[in-house]
DNA sequence: CGGAAATGTTGATGTGGATCAAACCAATTA
DNA sequence: TAATTGGTTTGATCCACATCAACATTTCCG
């Protein structure tokens, strides 16, 4: 009598922690393959861990060992310079991988912070190498997540370098709000998970130019703000903000 | 009598053409690898392609098909926004490879142009797909070159959101520095393929801004300027400029 | 060669965002 | 309910870098 009981711990542990039942398969390593193939993938990804917020998944100079796919919450990636300065490289979550910067060095380059309590799969990087030799549409998956990231930090690098505050503030709300869009979420409302200062730090801005960037926005009927909760109002007058000269 | 000597320009052709017996082998995609495994790339990588000055490898919005490997020469990658203004993301000399941005999407999302007149290796992309399945130590490699691509791009975003004018210029030839003295050039007398306009574009600062501090670095004994041959004077002052307050 | 175009330098002035400073607000904790 | 803490807003002022402008130098090419 109690081993059945027993066997439906287990089966529900196991469904709890797989690929094959992740509501986030079609955003996350499992896309394009096959049962077969997820099954595989099953058996790589067998950890799943707990980030408290304030917790790091992983900090610079650590040894490399383990991508980590977000489950669930919101992460951000910071690198910090020998004086002491840093700055926030990336905002991440549910579905996005974490820590392929480690790779070239065998260990990591950043630090990954939870910004709200979180879940992440630990992909063991040996087993996903293995596996994606083996299955050829996971390599190719893992190939463009990879370029994809790379892409991403030429946006960053766009902003960066060629866009005043508001164009920079403008484009950082709209790739949120796209982002929780393909994710099922409200385009138009969403909280906000870090503060003034690691989104200026993220879009190089001080947290005061962030603030008032904020206000002006929500001045000009774009958005409304309170706090961490923003509404986006006009999303055809936030793009408008992009590439329009100093007025 | 021909038929030997047909032979030799067929052998010299092939040699002239091979990752292994290419000096660049060590920085390339041929680290690590066995004769035998060289062998096999050599097979994949079967074009060379001349850029000359001003033209490009490969063009935004281009359909993706293949890798590049700078075999001489010198590139700069750049992004265009829709209103025109562009952003000089990266810099490239022999060694480096080029195009891992248009994987993710199948197509290319930034412009590769030749600074000089070069020659790059063009690697088909599928072929690298593969032999990287089957070649372990290749797969292995490319994942690195990858990651450290993403790990540049880290320090870019670093530069740009965090560091003034002179920081940036004083990592920019450090940097340069660095790489010339790998490729066994001098550390500290080397030429700029670029001009100030677009040294100025990839560090988020104005051409005449890279003039002005190029001359306050000259002036404080760093370097030596002439046009575009740098001599680096005194490279500990240099790295001292990096991360220490405005003076 | 010589003239035009591109590139680089330097000065004078302007400005977007940083810095400094003071409240304000929300969430905890006592 | 008050006190504390971490985060946000807003105003006043400052400065690093942009902008505008003039000129110098190099490179290109008929």
């Amino acid at each position: 009598m109690s081993a059945p009981k027993l066997a439906r711990v287990i089966d529900i542990h196991a469904l709890k922690n797989a690929c094959s039942s992740c509501s986030l398969r079609e955003m996350c390593l499992p896309i394009g393959l096959s049962q077969d193939e997820i099954d595989k993938l099953d058996q790589m990804v067998y950890t799943r861990k707990r980030v408290k917020r304030g917790d790091s998944v992983y900090r610079s100079e650590e040894k490399f060992g383990s991508l980590y796919a977000v489950r669930s919450g919101f992460f951000k990636t910071t690198l910090v310079m020998e004086d002491g300065r840093d700055q926030v490289t990336g905002f991440h979550m549910a579905g996005d991988m974490l820590g392929m910067d480690g790779i070239g060095a065998d260990q990591h380059s950043c630090n990954a912070v939870a910004l709200e309590d979180s879940e992440v799969c630990v992909i063991p990087y040996g087993r996903l190498e293995e596996l994606s030799r083996e299955v050829y549409v996971l390599q190719q998956h893992f190939h463009k997540v990879m370029s994809r990231e790379i892409v991403r930090e030429h946006g960053v690098m766009l902003l960066l370098g060629s866009m005043r505050a508001e164009e920079r503030l403008a484009a950082f709300l709209l790739n949120l709000s796209q982002r929780f869009t393909s994710r099922g979420y409200s385009a138009s409302e969403f909280n906000l998970r870090m503060t003034r200062e690691e989104i200026g730090s993220y879009l190089g801005l001080k947290l005061e130019t962030v603030s008032r960037t904020f206000s002006k926005f929500q001045e000009d009927g774009l958005i409304g703000v309170q706090q961490k909760n923003i509404r986006i109002v006009d999303s055809e007058g936030l793009k408008s903000v992009l590439g329009r000269d100093p007025s």
